[in-house]
DNA sequence: AACTCGGGGCT
DNA sequence: AGCCCAGAGTT
């Protein structure tokens, strides 16, 4: 969970996954539906299935590997996590480097490498080298706590520094220079259509992505990438009553800026098998209740969300027999005040 | 070596 | 509006 994620996301998930699977063996026995239902919100979906799959090597085998060699065959552990659970867990005096100790050591050593990159090299040696043998987890933590709390990326608090005597970066006046990290890509723009379409009883229809690729196994409104051309792709392979234009949301990926026109629906009839979307390998419909036990993301949920507000508050010129535009969002509302 | 994969909190 | 986070896997 930890992976890319700051603690304090972390923590109550992390509280509530071990309260629902307390063991390797009870989420290697868990359905993957469940795993995602768990990890829901949390993002980066792919360490949930990982996890998973990582359990279910440890339950076959029925043993925990112990040291850093084996802790690195487990799916969804690499250099990092194998290094964490080696030196906290078992106490295997090895290095670990993450986001933390990268910026500690480019900053103490003054290590010119780009950090993104080659130097990444560098920090793992030196984390190697340095690490102690007795007590190598406190040693590690101490270094992520360092980087994480004091030796921050912006205005690093260096008059608070336990070792801010030894900092070759503080000794040059270079701390706002270190580490170098190298240019990282902005994320494209990517235009989405969303079907929010119920059942005439209040039923959701909803569709669960293929197994790779983004949010994969999550459920969520069936969409389709694309303006609204290819919104009629989508949209005609359904039997539609009636159908709006619900409303606009936008979400930011690391590599994507997703703008999602809202389109919401109501079914005259059942989907057929046939009316699969591609991108997706199941079809059902679900109460509203019923969407807390499924793994659905940040995004799908203002999806929802957004054809929820529409049809909850229609404004003065709705006309539910005409396709209409509405926007929602801390602007529109700005202008409507 | 570059790209893919979420979401959030802080500046 | 950026930046980056207790990264790993795939191409």
């Amino acid at each position: 969970m930890l992976q890319q994620t700051r603690v304090d996301t972390v923590m109550p998930y992390f509280e509530r996954f071990l309260a629902r699977f307390p063991t390797p063996l009870a989420l290697a026995e868990a359905p993957e539906d469940q795993v995602l239902a768990a990890w829901s919100g949390l993002g980066y979906y792919r360490r949930a299935r990982m996890l998973h799959a990582g359990a279910r090597v440890v339950a076959d085998r029925a043993e925990m590997p112990r040291d850093r060699e084996g802790l690195l065959e487990l799916p969804g552990v690499g250099r990092y996590t194998a290094g964490a659970i080696a030196s906290i867990a078992f106490e295997e005096p090895v290095g670990l480097v993450d986001g933390n100790v990268a910026r500690v050591f480019a900053r103490i050593f003054a290590l010119e490498d780009d950090m993104r990159r080659a130097g990444m090299k560098r920090a793992e040696a030196l984390a190697e080298e340095l690490v102690p043998a007795k007590k190598p987890g406190d040693w590690n933590q101490a270094l992520m706590e360092l980087g994480a709390t004091i030796c921050t990326p912006r205005a690093p608090a260096c008059e608070r520094c336990p070792v801010a005597s030894s900092c070759r970066a503080r000794a040059e006046g270079r701390v706002d220079e270190l580490p170098v990290m190298g240019e990282k890509a902005k994320p494209k723009p990517q235009r989405v259509q969303a079907l929010v379409a119920r059942t005439k009883d209040g039923r959701v229809l909803l569709a669960r992505r293929q197994s790779s690729g983004l949010f994969a196994g999550l459920w969520e409104p069936p969409s389709i990438d694309g303006d609204e051309s290819a919104g009629d792709e989508l949209f005609g392979r359904f039997a539609l009553a009636s159908r709006a234009l619900a409303g606009r949301v936008t979400h930011v990926l690391s590599h994507r800026r997703l703008t999602v026109d809202v389109h919401a629906a109501v079914l005259s009839k059942r989907p057929a098998g046939s009316a699969l979307p591609a991108a997706y390998e199941a079809l059902d419909l679900f109460d509203e209740a019923a969407l807390d036990g499924l793994g659905i993301s940040k995004l799908a949920r203002k999806i929802l969300a957004a054809a929820r507000e529409a049809a909850a508050s229609p404004g003065p010129l709705f006309d539910p027999k005409m396709p209409r535009a509405r926007e929602t969002g801390r602007r529109a509302r700005a202008r409507q005040s």
